[in-house]
DNA sequence: TCAGGGCGTCAAAGTGGCGTCAGGGCCGCA
DNA sequence: TGCGGCCCTGACGCCACTTTGACGCCCTGA
């Protein structure tokens, strides 16, 4: 799902060369709180699957360029996205292929709207539990573990608390592993916008945190302080 | 998939009570190498499936003694295997009632095999790959088990009863066991979208929850609490 | 050499979240 | 109509976390 604001908005590629069925699904979808994208042949439908990364692809199977099967095999090789074709020849030879090609439903024309905006209820819900596992979820330095799917840390074994704000500088950090975490930054993601120049809250949180995860807190290997820029997390 | 001396076979549950669809179904099936399994009623099903642990559910809605859509919501209770429907009825509201309860795809009698087949084949591509880790159907605890199936909770043999809550907040904890689930994800799962804000909900509940559950409910091991963020469930 | 800014450390408030208990209202069932 | 289970609400004490202030160090530039 695309996610802006905090709101996971699902994105639906609707791929069909008939301007009556395009509208009338992109009516019907935006209506119901989809972002809606359209392309009229395969060509354009590959393109747009790349730059939007929809969370679901509804695709005819008369195209005016590319066969239908040959689409589903493009987006098949490199995205598990969910397919639900739509085609107006109903026999079985050509649901066969469909299916096998990689497509993970079939709805003849003409169709039912309710019934196909299930299937594609159905199809975006499957979508969403099986996407997640992407990004590395435990992260290990030297001297402890940060599990950021958990929530937890542990050092030599044993599990260590932390409070909300610790936590949330440590994973800010730990997500931008090697790399230079302004001081603003990170002020504004663990405290909000109006936080922007308590820098002291910062000494003390990183001391914190140190004194919990480092060695030997008085000389961090991990938790790097860049004097007037902001905090780098080393693994 | 079941492994079985390093070949992987497709388990399918078939699940109906007209006889000649069954056997249908068991010849073409076992002749393409599935192993099948049936069941005439839903209870019987719910019991087959928790036992045998399908790779996919083939489901006929007019089951004798459960409405289909239920049969659908017990098995969504604990497991995302895919689910196919097979139905007499046509109508539009079927299908919406039986892909909102958690269905991945359905089919009307009377269906081409070629047709079925494919989107066996489909159902199944599509659970190999998002193949969560086998969640299991009952968890234990030190102190206590939770059937996720059967939506039962024991402790020391005896069955411990749980109110609806008690019951929504526990398996929405277990289902998440190790991790820590936020209080505005509880709140919105068990309560729903409006109530994101009453946090007071949830002490009373967890109180309550270690009050029936933990051997020592001022020093919870399995519930636990993570001030300021969420709730964890520990084995 | 001195002044100043940035940083780390420690300790002392204060405050907000948490657990707990008890009461009240609602609804289904007898 | 009464009863019991369940959900919601309010009050209260406690503790952990956040915030704040004071102080000393180091490094840099004047």
């Amino acid at each position: 799902m695309t996610v802006a604001k905090g709101v996971a908005v699902t994105t639906v590629l609707v791929v069909d060369d008939e301007p009556q069925i395009v509208r009338a699904l992109r009516i019907n979808l935006t209506a119901r709180g989809y972002d809606v994208r359209t392309a009229h042949d395969g060509a354009a439908a590959l393109r747009a699957a790349a730059e939007s990364k929809p969370d679901v692809v509804v695709l005819d199977l008369g195209l005016p360029d590319i066969d239908g099967a040959e689409v589903i095999e493009g987006l098949r090789g490199w995205t598990t996205v969910p397919i639900i074709v739509l085609s107006a020849r109903g026999d079985s030879g050509d649901k066969v292929r469909a299916l096998d090609a990689g497509a993970d439903d079939y709805v003849t024309k003409p169709f039912g709207m309710d019934e196909l905006l299930a299937r594609l209820r159905a199809a975006v819900r499957r979508g969403a539990t099986s996407a997640a596992p992407a990004e590395e979820a435990v992260v290990e330095a030297e001297s402890f573990t940060v599990d950021l799917a958990a929530k937890k840390v542990r050092r030599d074994g044993a599990e260590v608390h932390l409070t909300p704000t610790e936590w949330g500088i440590l994973e800010l950090l730990v997500r931008n592993r090697g790399k230079l975490v302004p001081q603003k930054q990170v002020l504004h993601e663990v405290w909000g916008p109006a936080y922007a120049g308590e820098t002291h809250y910062l000494r003390v949180y990183l001391a914190q945190l140190r004194r919990k995860l480092e060695p030997r807190p008085s000389r961090p290997r991990h938790l790097i302080t860049e004097p007037g820029m902001g905090y780098r997390f080393e693994l």
